[in-house]
DNA sequence: TCGTAATATTGCAATATAGCAATAAATAAA
DNA sequence: TTTATTTATTGCTATATTGCAATATTACGA
């Protein structure tokens, strides 16, 4: 019903799909890249770097906000973004503990 | 309108976008990490390890499967999944990529 | 105060995703 | 050949996501 079922899965299983299901958007990977490519707080510029409408460059950012992997400081009539480092460590620890499980194992089936 | 821009993005972009998508739902999440902690070839009891129906479950494997991650060998009746080590180390090479853009910062800005 | 600039929100349409019951397809066993 | 078992596919419903125009909000400057 286009609703996942959460409860079947682990807090940890919920929480990394979750963190990947931000990634899964071409437009909030471009967005985090630039804001580190760019080495600090971006206050507008976004909507002429991407492509999109600003109402929708908006929602992604809210997006990656709510997550807490960027912060908005207000500066004037705009607003700032940067990548909150604490909150990026944090998803990258459970991210590359998902991708490294393949390090324990020694042997092939297939 | 529910669909991706995909064409103002680099294809680096839309690759990673496509792969953090699959692992945006804990089903999948929890099959690939069932497939490698039993690390072996998996016939059929995944519909019980995880509790969703035949049909939903189906349905997952071929998103993976389409995507290249694990691989499907037809033994008798059922069919056995495994993960394909070659595309999993691919992905996570692009996934670590991602992850990895903050070591080259140094400075702060917020 | 009024106008301007920047961002957020709302409302809408179109497409995508998740889930499952029912059914189909494929093969092994009897 | 018939039956049982396993997996895939179909068809459907409900919810989520993407995108944008229009509008609202906020704060600065004249």
């Amino acid at each position: 019903m286009g609703l996942a079922k959460t409860e079947l899965f682990t807090a940890a299983q919920n929480e990394l799909a979750f963190f990947a299901k931000v990634f899964g958007h071409p437009a909030r990977v471009a967005i985090l890249q630039h804001l580190f490519k760019i080495n600090t707080c971006v206050c507008g510029d976004l909507v002429n770097e991407i492509g999109l409408a600003q109402a929708t460059i908006s929602q992604h950012l809210k997006e990656l906000k709510n997550l807490g992997l960027i912060q908005g400081n207000v500066e004037g009539t705009s607003v700032c973004y940067c990548i909150d480092k604490a909150k990026w460590m944090e998803m990258k620890k459970v991210m590359t503990e998902f991708l490294d499980q393949d390090i324990s194992i020694q042997t092939d089936c297939c």
